[in-house]
DNA sequence: TTGTAAGCGTTATCAA
DNA sequence: TTGATAACGCTTACAA
């Protein structure tokens, strides 16, 4: 009996008896290289077709050293991760962007429990490089990772060390006053936020960002509760705001997942927006578009940014040179809230 | 000079030379062969602690043709599948699940233009397994697939072959009869459906159990507006149903997006819910439980759909049988919305 | 430009 | 139970 011809995958040797070539030839030519002469790449080339040759990717690993594949590390809380419009995008821009390379992207949960288990894998030469998104003050351990192999985060990371960490983000701070600035110039004096966690950069600049435009107006900054980013945690937020200060006329709420919450206490305490008081808020998406009232937001764009965060980790894998932090622009887009 | 001794990771060779035993002794202890005795085994653990050892991926897989991956394909069209809720928590299920073994979950897009290129590239033994998300009717190729690695579906696919497909799916005709069955219970008779795509099993079966309902209470079907599942979808599809009967009084909208889109044309139309008109639909999510007024829908186990596609998936894997067609359980959440 | 041959770091077979 | 030793499929000097 012969041997079963497709019992497995064609090898890049059986590419190389058919085209009457060598292994290293073949090799070129599935890596480009200019050292072919044009018959020898027809050769191969028709071989390769006729065969369905695809290279075993763990044999180019092992033998090259280079994986061809990235991480996206993804924090523990997964649920709250995968409910945010935001990270989905963002994850969006990295997958489509990635689609277009030879690179093979792996999706990674931190566990927090054993993140000493996710780190060695990285550390171990499994990836090229890493992606980490929406992670807390815990991110000195991936700061640290970066001696290792190249790493980009999205927004900027909480550590101290992170100041040398390459990582892409916006002018939270920014983009937040001037949204706030808005409830101030239609006549809002008591202003608040909803706060992000102050564990989170975004969370932070966001804050600070509504005290500068509150500041400058010679506004009270005292109206500050904080959430997580969920609807539930605007929802809470909003409702310890009321309780505190019945009379608030105006609210930056630092996510729009946060808005929607705060907006379904708002609606069930009889508050209507904007004509009782104004809500501003962080996100254009689904949620800030479709509520009612649509939401006066900030722009930011998203799929941009998960792309150019494998455009940064890919020259510095390439070992190119890239500036450490990036920043993207971002837009107030003004609706019915203010 | 002596060679940089942490130029590169410690290898299983310097393990074995640590414990002093042989390498097969090494990779046995790291497969849990239980052929080792306790003091081997004590020895080898510790010198993998003190070395900080960490098996090469590649070289395993090389060595064992297992790559302990499975693929995540993703259809090409990446916003409407990362935007849509639904398919988050699913992969959200997926991600978690597969976290907790030792496979890692490499995410693809199905290029249409080039689904030849993804094909390729799972059949050459680059993954152990597939699941396949959120596809159309060019399915078929992907059924086929199956033919060469485990391929495990979330819903129902729609190509013929499909019929010997595994799927992981909910009642969808039962469960979207079921929901359409409260407008009718609470008195509605001009009913209409914003069904999901034609191309899509969801679309389809949620069609026909609106259809059952309706038939089974003497009303007409005629009602039928075609959505994307998106939330502009939804808006247009609504719009449509108002042009052509501006008495109706009910409406099923397949996807919580589309009924959110309904429900903005609603509103500036000046159709009260549930005053004017009922609305129910599909999914559990955000979307329908933040809605004014939240919306009555149909709830799916969306995280543990993810969860079974794995757990099917590594059985077949594994060369254990599992049952072609999972049916995971629905139920019908009421709210204000009829 | 092409081919030869030596790895890459594991697993797996077979004897011992 | 352990240890040699030969794969696994490819890349990469080095030689021709």
């Amino acid at each position: 009996m012969s041997p079963d011809p497709q019992s497995s995958a064609p090898t890049l040797e059986m590419v190389a008896a058919a085209a009457g070539v060598s292994r290293s030839t073949v090799s070129r030519v599935i890596n480009d290289s200019p050292k072919v002469t044009p018959e020898a790449l027809a050769a191969v080339r028709k071989a390769i077709d006729e065969l369905g040759y695809v290279p075993n990717r763990a044999a180019r690993i092992l033998a090259s050293r280079r994986t061809q594949s990235i991480a996206l590390v993804i924090p523990e809380n997964t649920a709250k991760f995968f409910a945010d419009p935001y990270f989905a995008t963002v994850v969006q821009g990295i997958a489509m962007y990635l689609s277009d390379t030879d690179y093979t992207l792996s999706l990674l949960i931190a566990s927090e429990s054993d993140g000493e288990k996710t780190r060695r894998y990285l550390q171990s030469g499994n990836v090229d490089g890493a992606l980490i998104l929406s992670h807390h003050s815990d991110d000195r351990s991936y700061v640290q990772l970066a001696k290792s192999i190249p790493v980009v985060f999205g927004g900027r990371p909480m550590s101290q060390e992170g100041s040398h960490a390459y990582y892409i983000d916006v002018d939270n701070v920014e983009a937040a006053r001037s949204v706030t600035q808005k409830l101030i110039e239609r006549g809002r004096r008591r202003i608040a936020t909803i706060a992000g966690p102050s564990d989170m950069s975004a969370g932070l600049d966001r804050l600070q960002g509504w005290r500068q435009a509150l500041d400058a107006a010679g506004i009270p900054t005292d109206l500050v509760e904080h959430g997580d980013f969920s609807p539930a945690g605007g929802e809470a937020a909003m409702r310890r705001l009321l309780d505190r200060e019945p009379e608030l006329d105006g609210v930056f709420a630092a996510s729009s997942l946060m808005a929607s919450g705060a907006l379904n206490v708002l609606r069930s305490r009889g508050k209507a927006v904007p004509h009782h008081l104004g809500l501003v808020t962080f996100d254009n998406d689904y949620a800030a578009q479709s509520s009612s009232p649509p939401l006066t937001t900030v722009e930011q764009p998203t799929v941009e940014q998960g792309r150019r965060m494998v455009d940064v980790l890919l020259h510095l894998i390439d070992g190119g040179n890239a500036s450490t932090v990036t920043m993207m622009p971002t837009r107030v887009i003004e609706r019915g809230s203010e």
